[in-house]
DNA sequence: TTGTGTTTTATTGCCTCC
DNA sequence: GGAGGCAATAAAACACAA
């Protein structure tokens, strides 16, 4: 078996690393080995006690993960809470606290960091899609409320040419023809699904743009840049930082978007023609 | 018990910022 | 150039149905 070197801090729930020649906790010191490599060469221990048995170092083979206690998980959660992201400072202080490396709080914040945004863009797209089907529910009352209004006025101007004599038009009244089809609201051209997929069409996500919005906690959906006629739809996006927590359902960076849809609104999905 | 799907912990490579 | 962030991914741990 190749030596491995020992990281140990015993004021530290025991918690241990074992680093190997291309000490990998360190970000400057990474190196290229593959993850085979790596992972023989970073077993942990739970406890103090476990590294002097000698039973639980052969069952517990260097490669086995540990998992976070439920205490240092709460813990975790809690500083996530209050601020998503690490200061060096508050990543010794936690690791300290919790007895861990610091590399191991600030995994465990990128990975919490990580599954908060799938679940922000799956609330993120419930919210959409029924402010959407809102919308679309509304447009189909506005239309039928529009062929009502045509089927009237054509009644009123049959009625009101059957009182005049024929050839004559009421003093200064000259009835407007009217238009064919009423203005058109052009659909969305971008199906909601497309925006928000994931796969690789949905480079919405990932591009340069946006991945300046998701670092700043912003939002995945289109703005006004890009929807210039669509102002009222898009006007409600809030673009506060949400402060992070999974406690605050529906705590999305959208609260506001669409809302008057949702109180049955007619608003500007988009400009009359 | 075992196969399978999901979650969690950790690494790697790339990018941005200072 | 180093530090830190993110996406993608691996692999262990876990949950659960059959």
């Amino acid at each position: 078996m190749e030596s491995r070197s020992f990281f140990f801090d015993p004021s530290c729930n025991g918690n241990m690393l074992f680093l190997g020649n291309g000490d990998s906790v360190f970000r400057g010191g990474r190196s290229m080995m593959n993850m085979e490599e790596t992972s023989k060469r970073r077993p942990f221990f739970s406890t103090q006690e476990d590294l002097y048995d000698e039973e639980y170092y052969d069952e517990q083979s260097p490669e086995k993960k540990r998992r976070l206690t439920p205490e240092q998980v709460h813990l975790l959660e809690k500083s996530f809470e209050v601020e998503n992201k690490l200061e060096p400072d508050r990543k010794t202080q936690l690791a300290k606290k919790l007895g861990l490396q610091p590399r191991q709080v600030a995994v465990w914040f990128q990975n919490r960091r990580a599954r908060w945004k799938t679940k922000q863009l799956e609330r993120d797209y419930d919210q959409l899609k029924s402010s959407y089907d809102s919308i679309l529910s509304n447009y189909d009352s506005i239309l039928k409320e529009n062929d009502k209004l045509k089927a009237e006025v054509i009644s009123l101007t049959e009625k009101l040419q059957a009182k005049e004599p024929a050839g004559e038009e009421p003093a200064g009244q000259k009835l407007e023809p009217l238009p064919e089809d009423p203005p058109t609201c052009p659909q969305p051209t971008v199906k909601l699904e497309d925006r928000l997929s994931t796969g690789s069409d949905g480079s919405a996500v990932v591009d340069e743009d946006c991945r300046q919005l998701l670092d700043s906690g912003d939002s995945y959906f289109p703005t006004n840049n890009e929807y210039p006629d669509c102002v009222a739809a898009f006007d409600g996006v809030n673009s506060e930082e949400d402060d992070g927590s999974d406690d605050n359902n529906g705590g999305s960076y959208f609260s506001d978007v669409f809302s008057a849809a949702e109180q049955q609104e007619p608003i500007g999905w988009c400009i009359w023609n």
